[in-house]
DNA sequence: TCATAACTTGTCGTAATTGACAAGATATGG
DNA sequence: CCATATCTTGTCAATTACGACAAGTTATGA
């Protein structure tokens, strides 16, 4: 009885509003009321259906991890056994590829320099890719002793990351092909 | 005439004061108030000697960048050819290997994001990274073309970056060897 | 000693941000 | 219609941060 909720769908246009404004600001530097004026709502409104301050950031990073999460971890499930070349443009475009989740990944590693919480997050999201990927190199190669997989993905996965960044700095223009052919090249070693 | 001045001492004091609570809050975190108080110093006094806040954010910026580019530069300055393995030496452990340059460097990142003066000069400084380390390549092996030396040392970077990001959120612990031979393999290649 | 530049202290006003809450409006079930 | 849970609006006080500046003190050279 009473008037029927709407806190689930209000939920999601603050979250929404609050993830622009982290894009656009950085999320230490967000207040409550940039995401009331986001919104178009009042800030009584917001603090209503998110709580306090702290409340939002925690539901936000909630969601932010859950997209990366998703972005580093279900792709690879798509595909069973991906050739060499399949798992070198999963890690390089559709992985890190995504320039909202790479800022989205920059934000949470900035907030994880000051939070263990989201630091061991953050750390199991990059542990859980190197798995995976280690997993798919196994299958490409059957000889190859799991340590040794393992080891590869690892260094696969600093080869992607690292050229990330650098792109990200303009260092080099994106889509540069020189390290996705050292990646194959890894990949494909005995 | 008149008193002598102290302004260089003090500002050292300041931004070394500074510095220190970047690394424990954050760049824009930090207010003049955090400074003083870790300084000791009344906040008049700090404003006295490095002006208001975004004064002393590039006064701190520029300090930044220096130890940065003198930790990335003049360590290749040091040595004239170096072999492919002082090289990975040098990239990993020397340019890579400094906790505090990273975290500063971090930092740097987050506020380039938002702000392109100091992206800028952060592109500016792997930028040089990489010339450097093409220069070296190209004297390890005569027969390379330039543009080869530059994309094989933009791959070799990124691997080392990558690397140290990993490393810091521990997704593996630090010196694996694995990235650091890819990278000799890298340099060595004909 | 004295003029002067350099430094030091303390205080104000303003703006931004946050947490708290009172009081009113709204929509459903009974 | 009406009790009730839900939502909405508006306002208040406390805190923090910043810029500005007046009024004082100190150390040097002339």
């Amino acid at each position: 009885m009473g008037r029927p909720s709407i806190s689930v769908e209000r939920r999601k246009t603050i979250l929404d509003a609050f993830e622009r404004c982290v894009l656009r600001l950085g999320l230490t530097e967000t207040s409550l009321d940039d995401v009331a004026e986001e919104t178009g709502l009042p800030r009584s409104v917001v603090r209503y259906f998110v709580g306090n301050r702290d409340d939002m950031v925690a539901l936000l990073i909630d969601r932010m991890i859950e997209r990366v999460e998703f972005s580093v971890v279900e792709r690879f499930a798509e595909r069973a056994e991906p050739s060499a070349d399949t798992l070198v443009t999963l890690l390089f475009d559709d992985v890190m590829g995504d320039l909202q989740i790479n800022q989205i990944a920059a934000e949470l590693w900035h907030v994880s320099l000051r939070n263990a919480a989201v630091g061991k997050r953050l750390h199991d999201i990059y542990s859980r890719l190197v798995d995976e990927l280690a997993e798919k190199i196994a299958k490409l190669d059957g000889t190859r002793r799991k340590a040794q997989c393992r080891m590869t993905a690892y260094t696969v996965v600093a080869l992607a990351l690292g050229t990330t960044n650098l792109s990200a700095f303009g260092v080099l223009p994106k889509g540069v092909a020189e390290a996705r052919k050292a990646a194959l090249v890894l990949l494909e070693a005995s």
